[in-house]
DNA sequence: GAACGATATAACCAACTCGTTATGAAACAA
DNA sequence: TTGTTTCATAACGAGTTGGTTATATCGTTC
């Protein structure tokens, strides 16, 4: 029996959160709700769409585990689950390496790179294929 | 003259990027290039699903600027682009107060489990209403 | 009970995704 | 040239997504 109230690194989950965090509405949905739980209608407020589309995202973001809903007499407060977003947090730690070069010095790195790119292709060698 | 072949922060990068990741074969390509660039055959080798459809995946990966891709001969060499993956980090830094406290949580929580292992504290438990 | 306010669900549609097979195109090798 | 290897593209179908409007459900209030 797999006791998994929390969430692990089963790639459906990871599925379900990248694919949650793909769409701008949604985003942004979390960004309101980063302030603070909102009501679906508080929630809908700002945005262009009907209700039943803003409902819809909501039950997409709360079946990725993105968010939580409470019960307050007809409102259904909505909380941003911040746990979740470990799980992307856990995944990107993996490929720490690759975006951490590139973070601070950027520019630098570039300049780098530009400098001896023609260097690094005539070295034959490259980077091999690891394996 | 910074010619920004590079990702932006566009909300339409971020959705793209967030769509690329949401599928597990292409998170699985993702990580075979991290070992190093391989080229299409190589990347599609281990994958149950035609060429046609590694090359789709790909090119989804491409356009998301997760991937680049060289020239040699008939080959095309795939090269992870991790730059990219910078662009979720800098996303989730604007969430690192939920999800880095839940991460403590995690961490102090294991610490106690291996400790006590069998010895259950009543820890509170703490977990909502999970899935 | 009747009406209202907040939210969810149903039914539908257009667009996209992911897979397939078949075929095309480019670079090499004979 | 002809053939082979590597990769991309076309065409198609099934399933999913994101939006809509209409309606149902639940809780409050009169």
């Amino acid at each position: 029996m797999k006791q998994a109230s929390y969430a692990l690194d089963e790639p459906e989950r990871l599925d379900a959160t990248f694919a949650a965090l793909a769409d701008p509405t949604r985003r942004a949905i979390l960004a309101r709700l980063a302030q603070g739980d909102a009501t679906v209608k508080e929630i809908a407020a700002p945005f262009p769409v009907s209700q039943p589309a803003i409902s819809r995202h909501l039950k997409v973001l709360e079946s990725a585990g993105l968010i939580s809903r409470g019960r307050v007499a007809q409102r259904r407060p909505c909380h941003l689950e911040g746990r979740q977003l470990r799980l992307v947090v856990d995944w990107l730690e993996n490929y720490r390496g690759y975006w951490a070069e590139a973070y601070g010095r950027l520019d630098e790195l570039l300049d780098e790179l530009q400098a001896g790119d023609d260097a690094r292709q005539s070295s034959g060698g490259r980077e091999g294929q690891g394996t």
